[in-house]
DNA sequence: TATATTGACGAAAACGTTTTAGTAAATTAG
DNA sequence: CTAATTTACTAAAACGTTTTCGTCAATATA
């Protein structure tokens, strides 16, 4: 490993002087700055990151933290598309992300203590239960930190516009006629709660009541419980017209039922999703859907967390509101009063 | 932050004694051991890594590389799958990951130059073009390194069984009376050389002569090229009356073709996918298709690498092959010549 | 010319560990 | 009862950086 003092020892100078002249400080001559860099390229150096952390107490590592229980987080196209935007944000940042778990090894440490273990400089949080004591200790941390699709009231935020997708797709569903529409909903969390505020601010300005068994849970990304739950709806003494679906993937779920029911979609019932992932665009029919714009999610988080961890003093924090798109498919048909 | 010294300070050791009773040295007498590791806990002590890899040299972290250029690498189900299967046995042996990337902030580092600056202990190597040189490089270098569904000559490998998977699916087919049997596969790269090589012998051992135009080549997980290419197939004079799809998502794609041709899956055409990822078990019809141990790769790679790692000297490169499973769906029908 | 300032560099300490080479006391062996 | 060994500890160096103070010329100022 080659390192400050072989470049020092190389160049004849001392090794404060290599360091003052790889980190551009103006105290030293321009020749030797030149020197010092052409040996360093020549002996093919690259710096210690440890090293420089003992010293700087900067690590330019990022902490990410992902629900790691039921794997879905990874699978999950809308989250893997974050994981990848938040990588490459750091990247371009210079900073290096790291998982943060709570059994490393046989060492059993809390995520913070995970998190102090890998020095992280600041962490992003998507896609956990943020009621876990962990998860609130970390975030009344010391650390800075960014929580993705939720918000707390000391740090800062970046939330899709989940009550304005689901208002977009219901006043769709009602400006094609629909007055029967349900929507099968994921597990009740903050994002649930938002899109069902949507969806009924849509149904009451469209003047639409809609019978509390219209609303139906379901869990996110699981088809089989999709599709119980379309079951459910299309046994109803009146059934809805329209479905909107938690999300894109666990509409299959749905479909299954549909199809095997011998109606067609969208002649007999009309469906949407949320998510808007690449599988919604080559579906047959292709889904109207709600485009989540997860790589600005990513992106967003990871530069208003560098902004805190670089401008500590200066950077407040910020909930930031970043908005989707509606995406028109093939499954959605006028219902003119049949 | 509190330190080795802060727990001597309150013990009234030295930090040496700190550092052997914490690491389970044999020369501290039990009740200083106990008293040590009782005042870390209390203190809410946590080790520095950066601190402990500079005198140690390891750092317990893995680099993992993965594709990043088209993205396809953490959206293609099989392969978050492998990322997650691969940093939960890091994570189980004590390890974390570091993604490896070429570009970290301004700075402009080749892939083994970024090992390095992150002191990682070995390199696990997926879904990469393999003849890039910085990852030749990175391969010949110091470092252990594991490679999945590629194989090189000095290093350890973790392989899928791609010509057994090609070669049940087309076995399959053909024992169910298909004849005229076309095989969509994706880019040549070794993994495809041996799904068509186990193609080939199903075929040859059925008694099967394949017309050149029955092997046609896509691009995986690219439901657009995977669309045309059935296009192409389907046009052909003499149609085939089964299709092997390069990977199930893309097979999608596929399915939009034959739907728009007023065909019938398996009634008209027969199909199968690859991967056997979760929507293929959702999909209407249900993809008879061949599971590949995404998990097991995953694990296996992390097992093989941290041997590498922790017992460079025993340890000899090994090529691991892991074997999928065949699953059955809806999608192939039986031909009985009509 | 004497003094102050600037420019270019180096010495050394520090970051939090681990580990080698001791050391002093207690125990055992002869 | 010495001498040798063992037990339980410590001092200090080291890992590769960064950074604070110097220092010593050279230049600018009075």
């Amino acid at each position: 490993m080659v390192t400050i003092k072989d470049i020092s020892k190389e160049c004849g100078v001392s090794p404060a002087t290599v360091s003052k002249a790889l980190n551009g400080y103006d105290e030293i001559s321009p020749e030797t700055v030149e020197l010092v860099k052409r040996t360093a390229r020549k002996l093919n150096y690259m710096p210690n990151a440890a090293a420089r952390l003992l010293k700087t107490n900067k690590s330019h590592n990022i902490g990410v933290l992902f629900v790691d229980d039921t794997m879905s987080g990874l699978t999950h196209e809308y989250f893997s598309r974050i994981l990848n935007s938040v990588k490459e944000e750091a990247e371009a940042n210079g900073y290096d992300i790291t998982f943060i778990s709570n059994n490393i090894g046989k060492r059993k440490m809390s995520f913070l203590q995970h998190c102090r273990y890998r020095n992280c400089d600041g962490v992003v949080i998507a896609s956990v239960d943020f009621q876990n004591p962990e998860v609130l200790e970390l975030v009344r941390s010391e650390y800075p930190v960014v929580t993705i699709d939720y918000s707390f009231d000391n740090s800062s935020s970046v939330v899709s516009d989940n009550q304005e997708g689901a208002y977009r797709l219901a006043s769709y569903l009602a400006e094609q006629g629909h007055r029967k529409i349900a929507f099968i909903h994921g597990e009740r969390t903050l994002v649930t709660q938002k899109r069902i505020r949507g969806f009924n601010r849509a149904m009451s300005e469209h003047g639409i009541e809609t019978p509390p068994e219209y609303l139906v849970e379901a869990r996110y990304h699981n088809a089989e419980s999709v599709r119980r739950a379309t079951a459910q709806l299309l046994d109803l003494e009146d059934p809805p017209t329209a479905i909107m679906y938690p999300d894109d993937f666990s509409f299959i779920g749905g479909q299954t039922e549909i199809l095997e029911r011998g109606l067609n979609i969208p002649e007999d019932i009309s469906v949407c999703g949320y998510d808007g992932i690449n599988l919604s665009r080559i579906l047959n029919p292709q889904l109207t859907t709600w485009f989540q714009d997860a790589d600005r999610i990513g992106k967003e988080s990871v530069r208003k967390l560098v902004e805190s961890i670089e401008h500590e003093k200066t950077s407040a924090a910020e909930q930031i509101m970043v908005s989707g798109k509606f995406l028109s498919g093939n499954s959605v048909g006028k219902w003119e009063n049949k």
